[in-house]
DNA sequence: AGAAAAACTTAACAAATGATAAAAAACGAA
DNA sequence: TTCGTTTTTTATCATTTGTTAAGTTTTTCT
């Protein structure tokens, strides 16, 4: 997915403002494994999957919490850096080679406060992410394991085949013993 | 707390443009219990809580959870109605009676499209409401029912005096005989 | 104040999930 | 391919939370 199509999916921009937009973005690529971003550093930069996987997580004490996996066209973002310029709490790993747009937020910073047009699509990007992580947390409050793994099979039924089943259940905030027997049960 | 300090505490405004802000907002009342969100409905205004409390919800089939409550500068929203101009899963009621600073959509679409400090200042909102929104996911996903329960009492130790446990119970994600229960452990 | 309604607690049993361990299956590198 | 590692399954037992029901306390309304 390129860059024109990603930002366009967001919010449209006119033809000017994109071309402004669209040049401070760099390709880069990354090798699986690969700790894009760490929760114990204050972040400069956010990226776009051109092509790839991600993972993003949260360690507290012992304990680790998928919060969310990306795809093509998705964000690499720690919200509390973008946000906040502070550390974040969240960890991001590549689970596949990947292709990435990168800009850095002192860009977006100086994009958002001279043009309106980009600093609508970043209040876009910021909505929907919200509606996402809302819908998210309602999911999960609501049913049991075995209801939310049905769903996820529904809505990203290739995230199965790309993702282990130990991030799977991270993800869903079981564990992978649990998912397993879970799995054995509804087939 | 008026509505300078509500909308300055999101993002600073130059003063013409906070004057324009200001001058689309009306001041409304209702009752407590009053269900001033509905989920079946696109809602047409969004509203501030100048005083009082507020707690969102959204029922599927028969169980309902909380999503959040909300209190003095806290806002009052439908977040699919704001955003994507659907019908939302939210309903929101009054839980005493309440004072509040309503706009409509209409008006707040047209500011950001043409005022580029005001389009920044709802860009503000939604990436601070992104960010509760993932904190709340995370500290969800992590720890007991019990944890979860004393991290509210540390974080909003007036909430448990103004809602009704069964509310509690239901923002925590366990029923109101569990709360109970956890509470008669941990004195 | 007194009656009715709502909120809260307690208890007993059921269901879902966690923890641990061991075995089987799938995957990857030499 | 083959050996070693990682992933997944299966099983057992412990813990947490849900369900239901009954009784107590608190709040609300007249």
């Amino acid at each position: 997915m390129n860059i024109y199509q990603i930002l366009d999916k967001t919010h449209p921009i006119n033809a000017s403002s994109k071309h402004k937009f669209i040049e401070c973005f760099e390709e880069v690529s990354f090798p699986k494994n690969h700790l894009i971003i760490r929760s114990d550093k204050v972040e400069k930069d956010i990226f776009f999957i051109k092509k790839g996987i991600a993972r993003t997580f949260s360690n507290f004490d012992d304990s680790e919490v998928t919060i969310a996996f990306g795809e093509e066209g998705d964000t690499i973002i720690s919200l509390k850096s973008y946000i906040l310029n502070q550390k974040g709490y969240e960890n991001i790993e590549l689970l596949e080679d990947c292709e990435l747009y990168k800009i850095s937020t002192a860009s977006l910073q100086n994009l958002f406060a001279t043009d309106i047009d980009i600093a609508n699509w970043g209040r876009k990007f910021a909505e929907q992410e919200l509606i996402k992580a809302e819908q998210r947390f309602i999911s999960n409050q609501l049913g049991t394991a075995t209801e939310r793994y049905i769903e996820l099979l529904k809505k990203h039924p290739t995230l199965i085949q790309r993702v282990s089943l130990g991030l799977i259940a991270s993800y869903l905030g079981i564990t992978q013993v649990s998912l397993s027997r879970i799995r054995a049960n509804i087939t």
